[in-house]
DNA sequence: AGCGGAAATGAATTGGCATTCAGGTATTAA
DNA sequence: TTAATACCTGAATGCCAATTCATTTCCGCT
């Protein structure tokens, strides 16, 4: 018999607890859910929980870590199949961000609030998962400047975190916001516009590359 | 006597109790900050917190709207000076924004980190205050937009919106790291440049107004 | 159908911490 | 000097969950 590592694999009882754990986040963040209300959620008795995870912290981290891979392998292959220039991969980049909102708003809201809570109290924790996110933003930058087709005047690192923040600011809008129904993918493109052509109008129209 | 109002006015003892406030909840956040932390940076005892703020909820809340009026008078005054169109007044705004955290990294701390941590759990009440700090900002946009220097086909409140993240963002890192001693005002100079101008490469070198 | 080990349970334990309050101390008035 | 008032104190209270663990259930095997 396969016995699925009860502590890093994934035991069926484990992906309960982590899938009630990201519903229970998103509803009211780390601090304000009960470990008994992620029992609830996920089906299971209040103990069980430690048999999977040493403490509330780690169910924490075990979660961001999980869904984070998930964003990123799911990133990573949508933007491999894009065709067109470093633009049209930054562009995509941004679609696809927001995509994420509608598709999966639990994890979007567990993301955006969740990131932000521990952006600074679980810093012992190096958050690895977070770091190579920003990482395939970054490498689409710099290639970009590297080819010439994106402004090297610019520190990377800084455009990709003022990006990334533009990013999850909007996007936490969108998944606090369920009132307005707003059209995503028209957020996207606007946000994209912004960033690649800037906001100033300019003189003559001989500008480049809309899409 | 002028016997100033204890709850809301300016008591010396409730103002200490803010300053503690402000240091504890910058250094580790809310919900890891002892009511007793608080008395005791402020040099007060435990109870004498609550002679002046109803509970601790309410205490984050009062030192959360006292700092962003302080923000917003520094920030409508500094703005008010500057000289120029509209796109300089956005450069300056972006310029002021950066300062603080030179100038009151405590203050900067606060506001990045708890209003991420409050963002959706103090939202029943409704912020009035951050609400008013992103009209200001708003409000440049629009005015441009009117004016005919800066886009119009850009929704302004998403723009207000995605500038607000990067510029929140930006600060986050640049208060979190203490270790790298950037050029904060080159820092503010590039994302003003990015923002303004994008990030493209224009083919022809007839770009208008680089400040 | 019964044994053994693994997995799960949830009531009981425990510790931490916000809040209270009975008793001080300073301040003013007569 | 005393009394009244306003302010302050910090140890004691009580609550609220995270975590534990004695017990039960499950399951594969013989």
């Amino acid at each position: 018999m396969v016995k699925p590592d009860k502590k890093r694999g994934d035991s069926p009882k484990r992906e309960l607890i982590l899938a009630g754990a990201l519903r229970a986040f998103a509803k009211n963040g780390f601090y304000n859910t009960r470990v008994s209300e992620i029992a609830r959620e996920a089906g299971v008795a209040d103990g069980t929980i430690y048999l999977y995870f040493k403490n509330k912290d780690d169910l924490l981290i075990s979660l961001f870590e999980e869904q984070m891979e998930y964003l990123i392998d799911r990133l990573s292959e949508e933007l491999a199949a894009v065709e067109g220039g470093l633009v049209e991969r930054l562009r995509a980049f941004i679609h696809l961000h927001f995509r994420l909102a509608v598709e999966r708003p639990d994890l979007a809201e567990f993301i955006t609030v969740e990131l932000r809570q521990s952006a600074k109290f679980v810093k012992e924790y190096e958050n690895p998962k977070f770091a190579d996110y920003l990482k395939m933003l970054h490498s689409l930058i710099e290639q970009g400047q590297q080819q010439g087709v994106l402004r090297s005047d610019l520190d990377s690192r800084l455009v990709t975190r003022a990006l990334f923040g533009a990013l999850d600011e909007v996007l936490l809008q969108l998944v606090l916001a369920p009132e307005a129904p707003t059209d995503v993918s028209d957020e996207a493109s606007q946000i994209a516009e912004m960033i690649v052509d800037g906001l100033i109008v300019r003189p003559r129209e001989d500008i480049s590359s809309t899409g």
